[in-house]
DNA sequence: ATGTCTCTACTATAGAGA
């Protein structure tokens, strides 16, 4: 079982690249982030001439998430569950869907970066990551096989990012985001990158301002997040770096996770 | 080094978000 979490920075401007790394990579799943199109506008035919279906959770301009398998996948939530309704009654920001495929749920996530519209901004990051708790909480309750994987824009420690890239005041790194990144594992989920390579240098994002490429000022902050039996099912998890040096990238590149049967 | 990319909007540049 092999599956990815990739944040395409608009699947209009990447639908080529996508289709080449699908090609290259042939995944289970490909859990897409900030899609960045509604529904009608999602290049669902390039993905469905290799082989793969769509599920999209679609907005206009920003966010946007969606699932492409080779089998078809049951979609269980299309925002999370946990979440308290806006204020005014609008929907959801497009940042969450989940899926069931082979006995496993994959929650495919986009969270908040808190870094816009000030403490109130942070205040949103903040309840989404209570709300993410909460769910995995009921899941494990419910001793359910799952993963929660995507862009996190969560760097867990300071081995995650490279010096000069962060402030200690920016959301991805503030005590209060990590200490509730942290609440995942001490709940009993399993960092799937980490978990197989505890100290090397790893990043999954790169800005595309500064030359933070070729000087390789990275983050870690695309993430697999595993249950308990998925944690033991775990053979490989890595980020596929040098999609980065592709022509006109993303600025994340896919992170893979393949699982054993 | 306030350095890039993508989106939208009173179609062409500026503002917002990342």
């Amino acid at each position: 079982m092999k599956i990815a979490t990739w944040n395409v920075n608009s699947v209009r401007q990447r639908t080529d690249l996508v289709c080449d790394w699908l090609r290259a990579q042939q995944p289970d799943l490909l859990l897409l982030q900030e899609i960045k199109c509604e529904e009608p506008s999602f290049p669902g035919a390039a993905f469905a001439a290799l082989g793969y279906q769509s599920v999209v959770v679609g907005q206009k301009s920003y966010n946007g998430v969606a699932v492409l398998s080779r089998e078809p996948v049951e979609v269980m939530h299309r925002f999370l569950p946990a979440l308290p309704p806006t204020p005014d009654g609008a929907p959801h920001q497009a940042r969450y869907l989940e899926v069931r495929w082979r006995g496993v749920l994959f929650g495919n996530l986009y969270l908040p970066n808190g870094n816009s519209g000030g403490e109130a901004g942070y205040a949103a990051k903040l309840a989404w990551m209570e709300a993410l708790l909460h769910r995995a909480r009921e899941l494990l309750a419910a001793d359910e096989d799952f993963v929660m994987a995507g862009d996190y824009n969560v760097c867990p420690t300071d081995a995650d990012f490279a010096p000069g890239t962060l402030s200690g005041a920016d959301a991805l790194m503030r005590p209060e985001t990590r200490r509730l990144f942290q609440a995942l594992r001490w709940a009993g989920m399993t960092d799937a990158v980490r978990a197989l390579r505890p100290r090397e240098k790893i990043y999954s994002f790169w800005d595309y301002q500064a030359g933070c490429w070729p000087r390789d000022m990275g983050l870690r902050i695309d993430h697999a997040m595993l249950s308990p039996r998925m944690a033991e099912r775990l053979e490989e998890a890595l980020p596929d770096r040098m999609e980065r040096d592709k022509p006109q990238p993303s600025d994340h590149v896919p992170v893979m996770v393949t699982f054993s049967s």
